[in-house]
DNA sequence: CTGAAAGCGCTAACAG
DNA sequence: CTGTTAGCGCTTTCAG
């Protein structure tokens, strides 16, 4: 019969030490028996698991991070969620944390930095184990070197201009880039728009001079525009809007990302044009939507899943290693996922 | 001059002990000054304050919450982030976390039981202050009562359909159901299938419901059909092939959800028919996308960041009540989203 | 193989 | 206002 302890009129939360005391053994020995199962006999390990088990025992992390100074959590820093891309990511990494029975903690930072410090600050105090975060564009240096200093193991999901200490996992933008110029000439086109976001931003950066590159090397004479603005479908929307009516003669139009096209897709309805009648257009990511709008949009496939598993797995293997693993660059491979929004000039 | 401490080479944590010894006072009021800031005279605050910051002092929320008994912590168990609803949600539900300084950790459970079950004991065990999940029918009765039992706060995002003894927030799914049956019997349609998931998923049994008592309740005589099947894209794809070659006769479609009408046109696609020319279509959950896919869908809206961020508000109510509040339902109203997948016959 | 003792970093009475 | 004392629940030497 389990006795089982009360205060107040509630169930209380049962503990080693009550555990120790119906089994008539010693904290220390229960502790054994639950976590190694190691160096304790085996009459008294089954005695203590079988207490714990009508006690119906639950350990508490929390007691058991602070002495050991690990917390079996690492945080996932992104700038939105809701943003598909992320959301694939997201469940790469997550899947990798609870096959290391690991949790992991979300947060939408917005790319604000304010929030992103809150964020950073906040992990640290838990000591997590890690953080996944897609950029540290947003902090400025002494942010920076402060984040670096501290030790807590980062992976960074692209690759900052300047020299920096972190792990990254990036695609291969820059080879994106390229595929998408490249495609885009062999088509035929010869005014081909880009639409990309800050200039600040290293994965985008990439691609733009990946997608100069191809226009650059093919041997007829090829006019790229690149425009700037949000890298979003409201960015892109208003992007190609301004782009319809400066230059009329664009025939082509490669998108920073899918979201950006989805934009560019709605202002070119809009316009009463049509796609790929009109313009071609090409995008990047290969969310899944990018497969069932109208047309289905060619775009630039990176393995988000993948990347974001691959992310987990540096994090925890730098965790792991006590001196400090040396940050580790893993780029991933892309291609160009042909569908039905380009057409052959 | 800040004193460092180190060992193995390698830079301490800061603690209350050291800024203690740093200041001169106790680590006591070195808590006292960092925390409450009251019952401390400015002088000695003011010199724990600046100690702490040259010594960039990060608290440790785990010792914190070893022996305040709160973690500032909330799980979210959902079946997958991927899928646009429940990142929509899980953005809702971190705003509000963040707004509280909580932290949230993600699950994907994709609704195995074991998984779900493995979730909430890992939770549990980090000791958060309460638990948003989608459901808890995976679970068996033993689980849901050992659930109930432990104390811990919960917010469902369903109604389950036995009683039970959680806090829900849901969308009126019945009324969902309803207006679209209502709208598809108004345009005209008299033979209307509609395509769901498994009987035991407690809001598309509302959805049908409601779809139902609308058909019924018509003057016409409307014949509905409904098909059992998986609540995805995939699922979509599937029920539509069957219920095209099974009931040709079919001249609309009210989907469980969006991803169900996803996969519906692409095989009304595939099968060389067109929307809304031959069959019109109906969805639920009015995500991102539906209004970006060609036809843009005309579908269900329920608030669904809305829904996130009041689940985690009673959520936190809950667990700052320290009697426990008692279990608090909440239902938001939903409206139908007209674009262009229907038409009247 | 097991118990005793110390301590992780912090908060929370209780005196003074 | 501040220091002393205890202790959150657990792991980890160190003896025996």
């Amino acid at each position: 019969m389990p006795e089982l302890e009360f205060q107040n009129n509630r169930l209380m939360k049962v503990t080693l030490k009550q555990i120790a005391k119906q089994a008539g053994v010693d904290v220390s020995t229960v502790s054994r028996a639950l976590t190694g199962g190691y160096g304790v006999h085996k009459a008294t390990r089954d005695k203590v698991l079988g207490v714990a088990k009508t006690l119906n025992y639950y350990p508490n992390r929390i007691a058991r991070g602070l002495v050991t100074g690990r917390s079996h959590t690492i945080g996932l820093l992104i700038s939105d969620i809701r943003n598909p891309f992320f959301a694939e990511v997201a469940r790469g990494a997550e899947d990798a944390a609870y096959n290391a029975s690991f949790d992991m903690v979300l947060c939408n930072s917005d790319l604000e930095s304010v929030k992103q410090m809150r964020y950073i600050r906040s992990l640290i105090e838990k000591n997590v184990d890690g953080i996944l975060m897609n950029s540290v564009a947003g902090l400025d240096q002494q942010e920076q070197i402060e984040l670096a200093e501290h030790g807590v193991p980062i992976v960074l999901l692209n690759r900052p201009m300047a020299p920096h200490p972190f792990s990254t996992v990036s695609a291969d933008n820059y080879r994106g880039g390229f595929l998408a110029g490249q495609y885009l000439v062999d088509l035929g086109h010869r005014t081909i728009a880009h639409l990309t976001g800050p200039r600040t931003h290293g994965n985008l950066t990439e691609r733009c001079k990946g997608f100069l590159a191809a226009l650059e090397s093919s041997r007829k004479k090829v006019t790229p525009i690149v425009i700037h603005g949000d890298h979003t479908q409201k960015g892109g929307h208003e992007m190609t809007k301004k782009l319809l009516v400066q230059r009329p003669e664009v025939t082509a139009i490669f998108a920073a990302n899918d979201a950006v096209a989805f934009g560019v897709v709605r202002a070119i309805l809009e316009a009463g044009l049509s796609i790929p009648d009109n313009i071609s257009l090409v995008g990047f990511d290969n969310v899944e939507l990018s497969g069932l709008i109208h047309p289905p949009l060619t775009t630039v496939n990176q393995p988000k899943y993948e990347m974001g598993r691959a992310a987990v797995e540096i994090l925890l293997a730098q965790s792991n290693s006590p001196n400090g693993h040396p940050p580790e660059q893993r780029v991933f491979g892309v291609n160009l996922v042909e569908r039905q929004s380009c057409r052959a000039l």
